[in-house]
RNA sequence: GCCACUGUGGCGGAAUUGGUAGACGCGAUGGAUUCAAAAUCCAUUUGAGGCAACUCAGUGUCGGUUCGAGUCCGACCAGUGGUACCA
């Protein structure tokens, strides 16, 4: 016969959703007495059912807001979908499905999967990016930023597959390829959209100490990205006229080591450098050598690997301050036009990209700088990148690398060969595609105005739904009528923008929304004002650069467009890691975990038995199957448990195993609980008892509340783990109480663990925390109680065990009394009457004692 | 290639931020309960040596600073994230 006790998450998951949701009871309040805190976690892409990755990242932030609520906050905490994306325009091409149906599809079963989690989400805040109206405010704010000059169109690179004659994301091209027609991927240029992220790049580098809530990791990553460099640049003039028709006297380099400059053998260009493009055009090898750098994708990681090649182009420049001597010009792959000059001076030494090229081309190497601290810089090994003293350099030598630096770059400054400059790494941000599924770029083309915004009215410049995807490349261009405009200006015929924004546009912008979400406005400045920025932001750390980096920029210029009144986007952020898996290998390839039968330590395929190879953890991935759906878990465990896993064991920051054991086992946790409340008879709360408890009853009471004060650090440190290990530490001690039936114990006191325990926990497993604490209290709901406050007084011991150590090493351990802890000669007697003290010392007197009071004393012999 | 992070028992991890390494959990082993099993409960569980008290070794590798290093510094090895059009 079933147990009509036994726990069955699923009724007590289903009926609190349905309760929380009927009392609406996580809509974000406006209590005048309490402060505002908004807890956001990364919208996620609506891909069409959730991941463990969701489930991860959500729960930490359900956790936080259910927290901060139980604190006395006033808590918003929302979600949405950033719905636009590659993937819907791939479905559409595979399945002959409409974007905005697949979507809009993917999103109902995404909510429904999210609610099943019992998250506590407003959901009356919820909106999409594909949404009119947010398209409409993304429109607006994208012409506030044109008319401040901060977007602008010019040309630039894309990935182009000559086959199917189309644009191709990095993602798009494998080992140099197009996906689909595997054809050799080659550059093209194409008019593009900008938004001047350069202007900022100061800023957005300086404002980073401000974020002290951020993981100093990502700031540092944002600081070597943006990569501020303070440098010389330099003119080298050209021995000889190129061409008749040529005005290119001289060729202007950018370096960050001016002080290297005597160094130099050789000057390099970049393939699409002006110079190049002249000499070409007469010059039918060089213009296959351009052919052939064009051949490589646009990824930086691809132009850094592949095979440093240059071409000898035969001009020669004039060492700027050595009158006699010249230099080679190279056109080299590596040089990249993008990056301060396009060309730069190449000194072997003390480059180790120079060096490279300098064997190879057999170009002499000179070294210039001397350390003597390390111990060889045999620059017929490797270059010498480092600090150091000047040789072999004229005027230069004997200065150190910091004082030629400032020496040449004020030389070339007087003799006007030269200027100071500011370099970035960061270049402006492409922020246009040539894609269906995404915001339009509200511009017309005119060929008579130009480039002319949409009027206010006209907006939004919604997608037309009439497309079809049988066609290669963007649909919008297909579309005959929808590109047909009149010109605003003059009135005639003109075309549409057929670009539409990267997804990067949509999020950069969208924590601003959620306070408001149907204002017709795009920021409503008051609820703004009063919720923005997020106190906590919430996601994974592979979006630690750009996504980041976008929002902290639209900000710093919505601020500057005065459209809000802060200018960094999240006050605080944590970046969790992955959820992964082991991998499964078969003889026809990769296998998901539920196709495979462990004995041992080896695993089976459940259909054949054959055996199967097990790999590594790796981050959940469909290419190699290695994933678990959410649902399953959820459905056979219940969200509290799905929830109760994600919390234990891994600390947020770090990736996360899934393993099948762990989860059983916090299910497991979960049943006892739930078992032990169902049968045991709590006793009234009196507070005199409690007040009163001496002996065991006593440490008892400080166990209680000394779980209390850990767990409750744990949670505001964001360990979560430790917080999920102080609380079953709680209900081990609580239990074990219970089982001895020591009559010594007041139950009170046991009522009062358990109470602490139950609200600890609730922010962790709602459901069952709801559940269980309607046992203790009918009256009240979680959310009326407030978080349990550890007594500061119940946190001492009166013992303290001190550690004895000779020479660093662990003898022995004493109790002393606390009033004792400063008292060190009665510590030293004692230690040195100890048995195995005494034994290890053999008579010796010690040569130090070194006593860290209520911690350690060590014994140096 | 470059930037950043991570490395502790059989496994996931803890360690008051330089002061008793292994909290909490998983697994394993033994026992209780049961006709039996599942479930549950109890005990043990870093390795080596010892009947035992205990001793020695031990936090990716090698070296350094310190009375004392998982924690700080240097070099290396391995894995992961990002690398501007995946989100």
């Amino acid at each position: 016969m079933e147990n009509k006790n036994a726990y069955n998450a699923k009724l007590v998951e289903k009926k609190w959703q349905k309760f929380w949701q009927e009392k609406n009871l996580y809509k974000a309040t406006s209590n005048q007495n309490k402060k505002d805190y908004y807890v956001l976690e990364m919208f996620p892409y609506p891909s069409g059912k959730i991941h463990m990755g969701h489930v991860r990242v959500y729960t930490l932030g359900d956790v936080l807001a259910r927290y901060k609520r139980a604190t006395g906050f006033n808590v918003l905490h929302p979600m949405g979908w950033d719905a636009f994306g590659m993937p819907a325009e791939n479905a559409a091409f595979e399945n002959k499905i409409h974007p905005a149906i697949w979507t809009k599809k993917n999103i109902n079963n995404m909510k429904t999967q999210l609610k099943a989690m019992g998250l506590s989400y407003d959901w009356d805040l919820e909106f999409a990016t594909c949404d009119p109206l947010y398209i409409e405010c993304q429109q607006k704010i994208f012409l506030s930023l044109y008319k401040q000059d901060l977007a602008y169109r010019k040309e630039a690179w894309a990935n182009w597959d000559p086959v199917d004659q189309t644009v191709l994301s990095n993602e798009q091209v494998i080992d140099g390829k197009g996906w689909r027609s595997g054809a050799l991927v080659e550059r093209k240029k194409l008019p593009q959209w900008f938004f001047r992220i350069t202007d900022y790049a100061d800023e957005l580098i300086d404002s980073l100490d401000k974020l002290s809530n951020w993981p100093n990791q990502v700031k540092i990553m944002q600081n070597n990205w943006i990569g501020r460099s303070e440098g010389l640049r330099l003119s080298f003039s050209i021995t000889k006229n190129i061409s008749e028709n040529s005005k290119i006297k001289e060729i202007e380099v950018y370096t960050t080591r001016p002080d290297t400059i005597f160094g130099c053998s050789f000057l390099a260009i970049a393939p699409d450098h002006p110079l190049t493009k002249i000499c070409a055009q007469k010059d039918n090898d060089l213009k296959a050598f351009i052919k052939e750098c064009n051949k490589v994708g646009t990824s930086e990681e691809a132009l850094e690997k592949v095979d440093k090649k240059g071409f000898n182009t035969n001009i020669k420049v004039k060492h700027p301050f050595l009158k006699n001597k010249n230099l080679p010009v190279y056109v080299a792959n590596f040089v990249l036009m993008s990056y301060g000059t396009g060309a730069i001076f190449g000194v072997p030494a003390h480059d180790q990209r120079d060096y490279d090229f300098a064997k190879k081309m057999n170009l002499p190497i000179k070294q210039v700088v001397e350390n003597k601290e390390s111990i060889k810089n045999d620059i017929l090994q490797e270059a010498y990148t480092g600090k150091g003293k000047i040789i072999n350099s004229e005027f230069l030598d004997g200065m150190s690398t910091d004082e030629a630096k400032k020496y040449i770059i004020n030389i070339s400054e007087k003799q006007h060969i030269g200027t100071r400059s500011k370099q970035f790494r960061l270049h402006d941000w492409c922020a246009s595609r040539q894609r269906y599924w995404g915001c339009p770029v509200p511009i017309i083309l005119c060929d008579h105005c130009g480039i002319v915004p949409v009027k206010e009215d006209d907006l939004p410049v919604l997608l037309p739904e009439d497309v079809t995807f049988d066609k290669i490349g963007n649909p919008l261009d297909h579309h005959q009528t929808w590109q047909k405009v009149t010109c605003p200006e003059c009135g005639r015929e003109a075309k549409r923008e057929t670009q539409t924004f990267d997804t990067f546009v949509d999020s950069a912008w969208y924590p601003l929304r959620y306070p408001s979400p149907k204002s017709k406005e795009p920021i409503d400045k008051k609820e703004v004002q009063r919720w923005c920025p997020p106190q906590q932001y919430v996601g994974g750390i592979e979006h630690a650069i750009l996504h980041l980096l976008y929002a902290r920029f639209f900000t710093k210029a919505l601020k500057d467009t005065k459209y809000i009144n802060f200018d960094e986007p999240f006050e605080g952020l944590f970046c969790q890691g992955m959820v992964c898996h082991k991998t499964y290998k078969g003889k026809d390839g990769w296998l998901e975990p539920s196709e495979i039968e462990l004995k041992g330590n080896k695993a089976f395929n459940k259909k054949d038995q054959s055996e199967i190879i097990i790999g590594r953890s790796e981050k959940m991935s469909k290419s190699k199957k290695n994933i678990v759906d959410p649902m399953t878990i959820i459905n056979q465990y219940g969200a509290d448990t799905a929830r109760l896993f994600m919390l234990s064991d891994s600390p947020p920051e770090r990736d996360l195993d899934w393993s099948e054991s762990g989860v059983e086992g916090c299910w497991k946790f979960l049943k006892r609980i739930w078992t032990h409340f169902h049968n045991y008879k709590f006793d009234e709360e009196n507070l005199e008892i409690l007040n009163d408890a001496k002996g065991d009853n006593l440490s008892l009471r400080q166990n209680i509340h000394k779980s209390i004060k850990e767990a409750t650090n744990s949670i505001e440190e964001f360990k979560y783990n430790s917080a999920v290990a102080a609380i079953r530490k709680l209900s081990n001690v609580l239990l074990t109480n219970k089982s001895k039936s020591n009559n010594e114990i007041t139950e009170q006191i046991v009522l009062e663990g358990w109470k602490a325990f139950i609200l600890m926990l609730a922010p962790m497993t709602p459901h069952i925390a709801e559940e269980l604490w309607n046992i203790l209290d009918k009256d009240k709901m979680i959310t009326d109680v407030s978080w349990p406050q550890a007594n500061a007084s119940l946190l001492q011991n009166n013992n303290i065990t001190l550690a004895i150590q000779i020479n660093g090493k662990l003898k022995n351990t004493i109790e002393i009394n606390q009033s004792d802890k400063d008292n060190k000669d009665k510590i030293i007697k004692i230690i040195l009457n100890l048995d195995n003290i005494k034994k290890t010392l053999n008579n010796n007197t010690p040569k130090k004692i070194i006593s860290i009071p209520g911690k350690v004393v060590n014994i140096v012999i």
